[in-house]
DNA sequence: CTTGATTCCGAAAGCGCTTTCGGAATAGCG
DNA sequence: CGCTATTCCGAAAGCGCTTTCGGAATCAAG
């Protein structure tokens, strides 16, 4: 397959193996004139280094991995593609690599990363929705291999991380709320192992405070990252004693579940119940109604982490790649001012 | 980092390095008690054998690459990632890796198939969404890398693929519209150049043929692969002189499209105008109203293409490797029988 | 012309692993 | 007990590239 090695282009121009190499790599001991000899002459033949024999004795793997969140569902996947695309982009401008893992299970995510630390396949990791204390993290550093988390963890001040500030985003969504008429605002959370869920939790119990409402735990209810697990917990909070006539939720995903579920109590979104998502997915668009969201500028994350890593690779400073973006609301359909009579399901039973 | 090489352990072994080799990769020449010796060390020291050094001297890449569909666009994508998921699960098995690599433009992707192949990163790689006549066949062809499609270009008797039939779903998708009373049934179509939408607009034609329907051109549209396209093609299908009464979309995300354009018009799709996309992606439950469409097995399609990949690979011949799954009818909420004063736009004005 | 500084290239030593080859040690057989 | 067949391991040659080092050729300066 590999016709065209050094070895072949060398005695093709009669000139020693190593000359060549440092003519292809711009050596300032190379003439002129033989540089591009050599040049024309691997651009005629079509030569493509071998970049396993590159990477072995440059000792630079030229690729990073991306660590694919163990679960993930369907719904929330735009999220993975997205991310992915970003990162190849950034890394295709030095011709880098991008290698994604998948951990079988949570459990085997650390072997992974042993593996892949001292494997050399890779110079950098991305790792996604870290955990409140992530092992993850922990490893990473321990091998010394340079990464980049794409969230936080709890102590997040020695590492690398691109995050946006979803504690603030979720006092905005109540303080929205609030101006609307709301005073029973309910929030469907995600698993408090997830440190974006307890971050998120964290802003809505600040936004509750920040107008002088009380927190009320039955106001809360904790899902998984799916519709269904959405729509589960948004029956519950709209069958409790005292129903929400708005509910905030920690993702889209599950924002999309809780409107099934105020339809099939009979109720409409937007009028009877407002529901605020969070991700500013691009389906939210087109669903009914249409998803009032805290929207997340995920357009150009994947690059901008791409080119931190990157950064740290070459030596950066993990600690000076901290980088804190924000959410804002992008009003639809779900949303609106609180009913006078405050119509909720007692009314109808 | 990679501290513990095969020479530390030959050394703190006392016993040479090929043989430590040999007892670890379980070669017959070793003796049963210093393979055991040697792969206790192993794991006692965490010797992780390097990759790169691995395949030079192999030759073998142990990994395949994944080839980003250049134009990507956010709705569409939970493909993506769920295709990714599933070949990363597949190659992990054997510890393979995979490559996600993105060509920056269309024009580039020949450029992207050669360095990929002659520079020796990967043993095979998987591409989606041909086009017609796909260059990027041809070449990995010619480069003599194994390959699988994911879909079919127009000749696709030699190499090996997976692919849904959606040409019968789509002669399918009409017998269902028509059976529910529906004459007038319009298509929104993706371009021709990808060899699906061909199929998938023959099925339509097919459809219409076999039910004594003849083929208007007026009642076709072609967009692109996105919602706003969608929404385009489907306003211009219902001002037209003669609208149709259902209409339906070479995929899911075109068909959420359609979806607004006809609320657009004051019409309401499921009553007024029947819809039916094609994917069955998992978020055209919580469309208004919920999206009728043709189901495609996207669950495993990674794991399997991973798995057929891998077999062609080991020497197995790409012809034998040809999968063709079916399609079928989901019926949520955006089909229904044709209205019988076949309301339309004309009574609208 | 010499001499010392430059310029440019060839030779060779790896990078860390695999794999072939041959030979020492052991076993099997008459 | 001698001889051939086995078993098991050490030594060494790569895989295709990079990079250091030294020396031949060329140059400028004395």
């Amino acid at each position: 397959m590999q016709r065209v090695s050094l070895k072949f282009l060398a005695r093709e121009l009669g000139i020693a193996e190593g000359t060549v190499s440092r003519a292809l790599n711009d050596y300032p001991d190379i003439s002129e004139a033989t540089r591009l000899r050599v040049k024309e002459a691997a651009e005629h033949y079509g030569y493509k280094a071998n970049q396993t024999a590159r990477r072995l004795a440059t000792g630079v793997a030229e690729a990073v991995a991306y660590l694919m969140p163990a679960n993930t569902n369907a719904l929330s996947e735009p999220f993975v593609s997205q991310l992915l695309e970003g990162l190849a982009q950034s890394l295709a401008k030095r011709g880098w690599d991008l290698l994604v893992v998948q951990a079988a299970s949570i459990e085997e995510e650390a072997e992974t990363i042993a593996k892949l630390s001292s494997s050399g396949k890779v110079s950098g990791v991305v790792i996604s929705r870290p955990y409140k204390q992530d092992s993850r993290i922990d490893l990473l550093r321990k091998y010394k291999m340079p990464f980049i988390v794409h969230g936080r963890s709890v102590f997040h001040d020695d590492y690398a991380w691109y995050d946006v500030d979803s504690q603030s985003a979720f006092m905005d969504a109540v303080d929205h709320l609030v101006s609307l008429g709301h005073q029973k605002i309910g929030f469907v959370g995600a698993p408090t192992y997830y440190h974006f869920a307890q971050m998120r939790l964290d802003g809505y119990r600040d936004g509750l405070k920040h107008n002088g409402l009380g927190f009320n735990e039955n106001l809360v209810e904790i899902a998984e990252l799916s519709d269904d697990a959405g729509e589960r917990a948004g029956g519950s909070l709209l069958r409790s004693q005292t129903p929400p006539t708005a509910i905030i939720c920690a993702t889209d995903t599950q924002a999309i579940g809780v409107l099934a579920a105020i339809r099939s109590q009979g109720l409409e979104p937007g009028k009877d119940v407002s529901v605020i998502g969070y991700d500013g997915l691009a389906f939210g668009k087109h669903t009914s109604p249409p998803l009032t969201t805290m929207a997340q500028p995920l357009a150009h994350s994947g690059r901008q982490i791409g080119d931190m890593l990157l950064a740290i690779i070459d030596g950066g400073n993990p600690v000076d790649y901290q980088e804190l973006r924000s959410a804002k609301l992008v009003r639809r359909m779900s949303d609106g001012p609180v009913r006078p009579e405050n119509k909720t399901l007692h009314e109808e039973e």
